[in-house]
DNA sequence: TTGTACGCGTTATCAC
DNA sequence: GTGATAACGCGTACAA
């Protein structure tokens, strides 16, 4: 209710002198003055217009972070860390979903342009050939002319820096974990079809396999980042026998899926196969699921860390990769016989 | 980078004019002009102030959502029904995790306001006797008199409108489905102590056993909202024979700990012990947990709309409580012997 | 150490 | 139909 004027008017100073004092400024103010200020704002309640400060500062201390879906924990955990990092550092995180649709990820960023955000986070992975891809880039162009720092969880070319894992090399660990316990005939239950993030799980997958010889008997299955997905595609494999040595499933979500219908059939994990996934969420440690741990809120966290030491002049590294880790757990053992 | 006065300028028009093009107003405007200015504006790559709007107009589209964590799915379901609605209507959502921390909320609160958002969230449950509250309260009051709107989902008082699902009345709804099944003897496993979420699903709990003349056999433990919390209750249980007929845990993922407990235990689930939830998260879907639905995607949408509803005059209502619905699994049977 | 005055980008009021 | 101009609330040179 009470702006500053109102502020320097009661406590009977200018509004500079307010201003200096409620922004914490170097400038001196002698005691006496700074007091009363305080006293007076504190009385009035007195809240700061972020809005006229980012005007007049030309960006605000607001960074957007772009997900597929919050409900999603890949997504969720990124988002925390985030957030983590912004409100430590007096930003506000603005949240979006955008449903694996490109041409809402351009609609929010355009929103959050116009709001001056520092910065804006892009968590999803995109799609293969987009055609909207070279209209995200220029929206991308536009909104970094204008200050913004925008950055990427994933390699997608839409022209800014990345901070990401390396998930095609992730696929690879646990594939080839998987063969380091005998196994041989691994079929992979991919992830939703045209996302890039899919595209490079299973090349992971597909490397090591022919980097172990296994080429043939690599099998890919479609599927997708869900329960159901990973449900679905073991129930067509325990269909048509043999089944596998083991399965590899694009993401935890997905492998969960498939471990359950694995038991629901009476088939022992990991005495009859071996399943494992990708991400290391928490619901991998409920059900003791083999993974592989994605550096997802640190990702968040260091893109939200970037975007604010842009702010104060720091130039950031175009391309970071985080680390990932296997995690070994009860899902997977020797193969058998 | 391009501002109003910028397009104006090179459309050839003055800003009044470039305002009332761009605003879509239904000032008269010839369509020649019109067409010049939309064209000047595209080429420039205009981003129209949401600051310099929002100062003139004294409030923002920005709506923010306190949640205690957002990696914990109520909380996300929650967010994304926020975000479904603020976006659809052209605002965005600032989130903001508080650990169930009420000085962090009184933060974040003010953050909030220094956006001049239109209003705010509160999606957590707050602490009995919480010292903070009081405090709380005010910069509530505080925000109120400058006009952003606040809405909780949960019952505290805090002085604002409630949207929110009667979780005792949940809790007495599984409770009363578990001895419809002939269980007596049932333990529910609380959720973190001190908090009013919690005091509330074990009083609804209680209730429950107490009209069916059970309060002799209800056994409450302390517990938590977590995995770990539930799988912990559910080890001492089974420690300390005979079993009870049924577990009500607070909340699903307690539920499902103790689930896996039991598993682990060898213990038949339902064949020698029922097992029940509450949310209905995703998580119980997948492990075909008895629960009871609530409706926090509609919770954190309405109380959206009721924000931007709010701004455009409508009055809100003081309480609107949603409905929530069991739902039967297969965690739970009826009493053997 | 304190105060004055301008500009940030819009919208809205009023005049032409 | 169109155009000045005054707010909105703040930071900040510049002056005193």
């Amino acid at each position: 209710m009470s702006s500053l004027v109102e502020v320097a008017r009661a406590a009977g100073v200018s509004v500079s002198t307010a201003s200096r004092v409620l922004t914490g400024s170097s400038h001196p103010i002698s005691a006496k003055t700074r007091a009363k200020v305080i006293a007076v704002a504190e009385e009035l309640g007195y809240s700061p217009s972020a809005l006229a400060r980012a005007l007049v500062s030309r960006s605000s201390r607001l960074i957007g972070v772009l997900v597929s879906d919050i409900v999603n924990p890949y997504f969720s955990v990124i988002a925390r860390g985030v957030d983590d990092v912004t409100s430590r550092a007096g930003y506000v995180t603005m949240l979006s979903n955008v449903d694996r649709r490109t041409t809402t990820e351009i609609n929010r960023l355009q929103t959050m342009r116009d709001y001056r955000a520092a910065g804006v986070i892009f968590a999803g992975s995109g799609h293969v050939d987009d055609p909207h891809a070279p209209e995200l880039a220029k929206a991308v162009r536009q909104a970094q002319d204008q200050g913004l720092q925008i950055m990427s969880l994933t390699m997608r070319d839409i022209g800014c820096p990345v901070v990401t894992a390396d998930s095609q090399a992730a696929a690879y660990a646990v594939t080839d974990h998987l063969i380091s316990l005998g196994h041989r005939r691994i079929a992979f239950i991919e992830g939703p079809s045209g996302m890039i993030a899919s595209r490079q799980r299973r090349d992971g997958f597909l490397a090591c396999m022919s980097d172990a010889d296994l080429a043939e008997s690599a099998r890919c299955h479609p599927g997708g980042f869900d329960y159901e997905a990973g449900h679905t595609a073991a129930m067509r494999l325990i269909a048509h026998p043999p089944l596998p040595d083991a399965i590899l499933a694009a993401n935890d979500e997905a492998a969960v899926g498939a471990l359950h219908a694995l038991r629901q059939a009476r088939i022992d994990v990991p005495g009859q196969i071996s399943v494992a996934g990708m991400d290391d969420l928490r619901v991998a440690q409920f059900v003791g699921l083999t993974t592989v741990s994605l550096p997802l809120y640190e990702m968040g966290a260091m893109a939200a860390r970037r975007i604010i030491d842009a702010s104060s002049g720091t130039d950031s590294t175009a391309l970071t990769v985080l680390s990932h880790r296997l995690i070994p757990r009860e899902t997977t053992g020797p193969r058998q016989g």
